[in-house]
DNA sequence: GAGTGGTCTAGACCACGGC
DNA sequence: CCGTGGTCTAGACCACTCG
């Protein structure tokens, strides 16, 4: 019942006014995240079982259970019922494609082929550092993609990642990968995102971007910039993409 | 404990296998919110409190509480500590723009000045039928308007609305209208929109649409159409916006 | 059957808002 | 001060999964 824990303050950053007050669960889940974090669990894995980390932390089983609440809902925990708590993992087939929102008029959403153009190693322009909250000039690797629907590009993506937090990444490393490249990113960067802002836009095609997506120049193309995020509110991914919305859409859901 | 309640199915749907099993608090929620729909509780006002509503359904104040939960996460209703839980209504500075999300390069995202084009009563084009839900031929009521950002017009709205739910929606009441448009919908014609899916583009403003918005035609602009549902999950807007996104972004967050 | 998460209860106490 | 929602507990039972 008495603050026993450390960190008082809840997720999320600092507030403006110090609540000086956080509920028990918050401290537990800001625990179980730490943990996550650590690497104490890794994704696909098993946590321990409601009781186990109630024994832990010496409270009820009603507080973990509410801390674990927050975390599934934000897509870091997965619940499955008989079986266990499972730490999130980009190596589902169901969580796959979770941040990519592009829709074909017509036929399933499946699976997108995939070319790589580069991947190289710089050092960040300003507004890309500015964007991932690094200083401008620190390394970074720049990877440039496209995405195909039945024969035709759809997608261009210009993606910069952290350079500290992607060391081994090379273009034969993409060149003979057949998973997404959030699975990628997990499995071999422990780096796992877990949220992502977006800005779009309409823009016309310029000449280059035209051509790799066979549309004529000037034609009109959804422009997605992507922030995302991993543990802790870190920016790692930096992405645009460029999106030919003739035979697609970027289906979104308002609450 | 056992069921002494109606409706055992849980909301959302019929499933593809039925559940033959609803958790107690599912059918808590079911009932808050068919006197949501029946109107026994206005948009603004305080409903019961949760021991309250636990006597009058005859389960622990824990189960109502649940459900409420759900309720409040779904918007539906607002819990306000110290005071009560209340329903949601679109009459508040905070929640507005809730369905806008288009933000400013520069700048706050304030109100939008606007200007109706026109608001006419007709029979329903078959693709705006299909989209409502409803037969094609039957009333609908289309409003145009132009939304403005320091003096220049930002977003062309095409709104089609269902006939029969709208009854003395006309060109006067609309030009001496202050109020955001679903803050009247809610108070004047009794629809509160809940939830809204959007299918989103970049196409080329054509020659009207250039005109209205300024651009040069051709111009890319967004083209968001946004299908919207109140209560029973009942769609009754269809609208299809245009943006202009050059000094404006659409933002969005992905979790 | 044993172990997991999921539901439900009853009761205690805390934080907040308003009279 | 009281009534509201918010937190925390302890214990019971249910539904699901797997060996």
């Amino acid at each position: 019942m008495s603050s026993v824990l450390p960190s008082p303050e809840p997720a999320g950053g600092p507030a403006a006014v110090a609540p000086s007050f956080s509920p028990l669960y918050q401290q537990i889940k800001a625990l179980i995240t730490r943990s996550l974090q650590g690497g104490e669990w890794k994704p696909g894995e098993p946590i321990p079982s409601e009781t186990e980390l109630a024994q832990r932390f010496k409270v009820s089983q009603g507080t973990v259970r509410k801390a674990i609440d927050e975390l599934a809902t934000e897509n870091l925990l997965v619940r499955r019922q008989g079986k266990g708590t499972f730490v999130a993992t980009h190596a589902e087939e169901k969580v796959q494609f979770r941040f990519l929102r592009l829709i074909p008029d017509e036929g399933e959403a499946g699976n997108m082929p995939r070319r790589f153009l580069d991947c190289r190693r710089l050092r960040a322009p300003a507004d890309v550092a500015k964007a991932l909250e690094i200083k401008s000039g620190e390394p970074v690797v720049q990877v440039r993609r496209l995405l195909y629907f039945r024969d035709r590009p759809v997608v261009l993506d210009d993606i910069w990642l952290v350079g500290a937090q992607f060391k081994g990444l090379t273009a034969e490393r993409l060149s003979e990968l057949r998973a997404p490249l959030y699975r990628l990113f997990e499995s071999e960067f422990g780096v796992r995102m877990i949220r992502a802002e977006e800005k779009i836009r309409a823009v016309a095609a310029s000449g280059a971007s035209a051509q790799l997506l066979e549309v004529p120049e000037g034609a009109p193309l959804l422009s997605v910039e992507r922030l995302s995020y991993t543990y802790g509110n870190r920016p790692v991914e930096w992405r645009r993409g460029l999106y030919d919305t003739t035979t697609h859409f970027y289906r979104n859901e308002l609450n």
